[in-house]
RNA sequence: GCGGGUGUGGUCUAGUGGUAGGACCUGAGCCUUCCAAGCUCAUGGCCCGGGUUCAAAUCCCGGCACCCGCACCA
């Protein structure tokens, strides 16, 4: 079978997008290296990400670690939550998640048991291979997380993360104050995150060192709305909600935003901005908007600190829909979470536009009667009353005695040693855990689908063509630039006409084989205009620039070659507006 | 991790125990006035490691990678 995949693996290999990580070894599966191409694309299309979160949102861009204390995994739950209780059949070696087993032959909530509970479980219920009846053998824990060490000996244990984004909620204190408290405020990080698959086969797209760009941003609970919604709420996406997925004939329908939100189907604007906005992010490397949907997580595939989760989804020829981002609502759990095993106060203050006047119920225990009276124990006593909650007190106090218990001894107090006091409590703000609205992208395979559905074959002179037709953005070669022939006069013309590009300009030069060929070398890895210097140069100062997609020529002055490409490969005109120049 | 299949230069492939061959690509040269032209030359290979054998690309074992199916994918 070759399909595109095979095609693209192939070019990839032999042009330098990507290729096995250290092959001559013998590569291990779910890794890869980009070579020089593939390095400029993925540069390229991080810069188009940077645009949106960096530029337009005003977000914030850190570098985390990506070796991480095991403090930090328990607390995100992936010690546990991406640790499965695995077991297999003795008979026919299928393997089984043993709490699922359990759970399916037996009442019990296997979920949280331990590992020998769980064995001890299916001995007695006398649970056996679903696949062929046989025997299962010991229950054992498969975590998806490369566990290190951290220094010599028996030092800490840590984590190669399996996720950006905990580097961004551990951070959370320091971001805070550098955003000097004000929320809304955006966080995004890009880089390597790494999972321990049990089998990936799928090349770049399901790797177990892989790249990711994610944004966490942190906001008010009850304010999910987003300023520039008005941007995209004609935007019209292909959703494939929860409803539709469980309907039998379910399809996807494509809706605008603003109605998608009216109509309950996204649950909140910000939800529904970042859909919009990630819509436009892969349609401009030049996804294939009609191979791109949206699909809303089921209750059951859900993470357990998701509120709601849309994937974006593109259509590959060989593996099918395929997530490319997630945008989910992380609500507060990785900040409360992260809070409460830390012990430090990751909740952000929300002060009032009036400082609130609160009339409090004050116990006030007095002192210099306690004293006297209870010596040694009056600080205790003291400490007991003002536990006692202050409506309560006050019906105490209307008995004329009371009793309270201190360590098995009884006192007896009354309206002389304790009153309740009504303070005034100026309260000038509020401390809450932000939410989080998490729109994550997984780079590698943004890459492979911006190829794939690049990738193009057509008919030039009863000739196959291979060619990828990328988004000028994305091409990691803006420009070609060729001697028709390898003459001297033509050669040194060649080189003035790349010293007249700008540096900015990804520009290859290239003077072997005929120059049919060398086009077709341009087109297979997607470089979308060919300058050639031909005999007319030497005479008029003019080259030719050829398109990739059309193939088509226009002749410009060498003094406008510069200005002219530049305008091409930022879309600021169109190759077939052009006119040659006068000569 | 399990079962099945596959593994020969970068790519496609011939080779069934006895000197590893071709085509394309790539590089050098010649030729060449715009879309993989031609000629000459060159680089480069039996997935890796063991074993059997006088001799292994070939047979056996183990590993790795890829493909299909199962399982897994917080």
């Amino acid at each position: 079978m070759t399909d595109i995949y095979d095609k693209i693996t192939e070019i990839s290999k032999r042009r330098g997008f990507f290729w096995p990580s250290f092959d001559i070894y013998g590569s291990a599966s779910g890794f890869y290296d980009y070579g020089p191409l593939g390095t400029k694309l993925i540069k390229n299309i991080k810069s188009k990400w940077r645009d949106y979160y960096i530029n337009k949102e005003s977000f914030d861009e850190i570098i985390s670690t990506t070796i991480m204390s095991e403090d930090v995994f328990r607390a995100s739950g992936h010690l546990d939550g991406f640790e499965d209780a695995m077991t297999e059949c003795n008979n026919c070696n299928k393997s089984f998640r043993a709490d699922h087993l359990v759970e399916d032959f037996t009442e019990e909530q296997a979920d949280s048991l331990s590992n020998q509970k769980i064995y001890e479980l299916i001995k007695e219920n006398e649970v056996s291979c679903p696949a062929c009846g046989g025997e299962l053998g010991e229950v054992y824990n498969f975590n998806l997380m490369f566990k290190t060490s951290i220094g010599p000996g028996t030092g800490r244990n840590g984590y190669l993360r399996p996720e950006t984004a905990q580097g961004m909620f551990v951070d959370f204190p320091y971001l805070q104050d550098t955003n000097r408290g004000k929320l809304p405020f955006g966080v995004v990080q890009i880089g390597r995150a790494y999972r321990n698959e049990i089998s990936p086969r799928q090349g770049v797209i399901r790797l177990r060192e892989f790249l990711q760009m994610e944004a966490e941003v942190f906001v008010k609970p009850g304010e999910k709305n987003h300023p520039s919604f008005s941007k995209v709420k004609d935007e019209k996406v292909k959703l494939y909600s929860i409803d539709q997925q469980e309907e039998k004939e379910g399809k996807p329908q494509k809706i605008k935003l603003e109605e998608a939100l009216k109509s309950g189907l996204i649950g909140s604007e910000i939800l529904a901005y970042y859909i919009g906005l990630t819509k436009k992010f892969l349609l401009d490397l030049g996804i294939d908007q009609s191979k791109l949907r949206f699909r809303q997580h089921l209750d059951e595939e859900r993470a357990h600190y998701a509120e709601d989760c849309w994937d974006a989804e593109a259509k590959s020829d060989r593996f099918g829909w395929i997530e490319l981002a997630g945008i989910s609502d992380r609500t507060n759990y990785d900040l409360k979470k992260h809070g409460k095993n830390s012990n430090q106060d990751l909740r952000a203050f929300d002060k009032y536009k009036e400082p609130k006047k609160i009339e409090k119920k004050v116990i006030s225990p007095n002192m210099d009667k306690l004293g006297p009276k209870f010596k040694d124990k009056s600080k205790k006593i003291a400490e007991s009353l003002k536990d006692i909650r202050p409506e309560k007190m006050e019906k105490l106090l209307d008995k004329e005695k009371f009793e309270i218990e201190i360590d098995g001894e009884k006192f007896k107090l009354d309206d002389r040693y304790v009153e309740v006091e009504k303070k005034i409590e100026k309260r000038s703000g509020e401390r809450f855990y932000p939410h989080v609205i998490e729109p994550s992208y997984g780079l590698d395979r943004i890459t492979y689908i911006t190829i794939e559905h690049s990738y193009d074959e057509d008919v030039l002179d009863e000739e196959k063509r291979k060619v990828i037709r990328f988004n000028k953005i994305v091409s990691p070669i803006d420009v070609a630039v060729f001697p028709l022939i390898e003459d001297k006069k033509l050669l040194n013309k060649s080189q003035k006409v790349i010293d007249s590009l700008d540096n900015e300009l990804n520009t290859v030069y290239d003077e072997s084989g005929s120059i049919g060929r060398r086009y077709r070398r341009q087109d297979e890895i997607g470089t979308p205009y060919c300058i050639t210097i031909d005999h007319q140069t030497i005479e008029d100062n003019t080259v030719t620039i050829r398109e990739r997609d059309s193939t088509d020529q226009i002749r410009v002055k060498i003094s406008d070659i510069n200005t002219t490409i530049n305008k091409l490969t930022k879309n600021k005109v169109k190759f077939n507006e052009l006119t040659s120049s006068p000569t």
